[in-house]
Parts: C-alpha cells; structure tokens; sequence
DNA sequence: GCCAACGTTGGC
DNA sequence: GCCAACGTTGGC
C-alpha cells in the first residue's frame, strides 16, 4: 500500500464535501499537471491511503483520511465541453488525464497546518514543504503519513 | 530544441 | 491582491 497527499481547494471541495458526497465517494477529476498525472495513471492503486490537504485558504494543512477505492481511469471530465476540466486536445484514443475514485475516511481532531509540517524536523524532507513544490498529488512516505496522523491527535 | 511569453498555483 | 516559482505553449 502506498500512501499520498492530495491538495484542494476548500472553496471548491473540501473533507467535509467529501464525507456528505454520496457513498462518501467523489472521483478525484481535473488533475492538469503531468507529474501528478504520472502518479495517478501509474502509481496510485486500490486501497493506497491519502492525507486531504486543503491549500488556498485560511489555514492550509492536513484536515482528513481518504483512500483509493478503484484503479486508475479515463478522467472523462477532460473530454466534456461543459466542464470547467475539459481539455480539447486530449483524444480518446491516447488519453492524457486520468483519475481515481477515494472514499472519505476520516476527519482529523484538529487540522495539522502547513506552519506545523514546515516546522516539524521530522517533516523536512516532504515534497510539500520543498521550496516551490505545487505537485496536487504527491507521494508521502509510510512514516511521514503515520507521524501527521499523530500530530493531529496531539494537543497543542 | 530553445526560450520568451503567458498561465497557474498557492502561501502570504 | 500580490507575486515568486513553476509549468505550458508555440514561434523560430
């Protein structure tokens, strides 16, 4: 199992969207970036875990727990006209964007802030806190994943 | 293949 | 809203 760290934006879907979406499901559609791209056509399979991670708000940081429920497929948004996703370039022949489907999990006590990961000598070497990382969907390590959880049960 | 111009991300 | 840091596009 592999663990990974997925950013949105709160103002358009946020950990609370996800666990009041049906079945707790939402496919994780628009990712426009290659590299992330790569991870999700690629990498990413069947019950890997994911940190939720809001960016572009307030308070960026960890707020939840959701895993992959399905293998990588065609993200159809990409060739729907109507959609903010759609991309005219990409064919279906040779499709460009791909997409999973996770499942809400579970919200954190308490958010773990983008201030604390930064400041966490155990974090440092996460792609989140590397100068100018803007990856939607990184890889995080078993050990990374498991000391954010911790840091959400901790009191301040 | 280079690189200037433009677009996007995302913290602050 | 600003802007630094990336990413993408497209002419050459």
């Amino acid at each position: 199992m592999k663990y990974w760290l997925m950013k949105s934006e709160p103002d358009d879907i946020s950990i609370d969207d996800l666990r009041d979406s049906a079945n707790h499901t939402m496919s994780w559609q628009g990712i426009r970036n290659y590299q992330a791209r790569n991870f999700i056509r690629d990498e990413i399979s069947t019950g890997d875990s994911v940190l939720f991670y809001h960016s572009s708000c307030k308070v960026p940081g960890v707020v939840g727990i959701a895993s992959v429920i399905n293998q990588p497929q065609l993200d159809v948004s990409a060739f729907d006209p109507q959609s903010r996703y759609f991309d005219p370039k990409s064919d279906l022949n040779k499709p460009r964007w791909w997409q999973v489907d996770i499942q809400f999990t579970k919200k954190l006590n308490q958010i773990v802030s983008l201030q604390q990961l930064k400041s966490d000598p155990a974090l440092q070497n996460m792609l989140l806190v590397t100068k100018g990382a803007r990856l939607s969907v990184q890889p995080v390590t078993a050990l990374e994943f498991e000391h954010i959880v911790k840091l959400s049960q901790t009191a301040e």
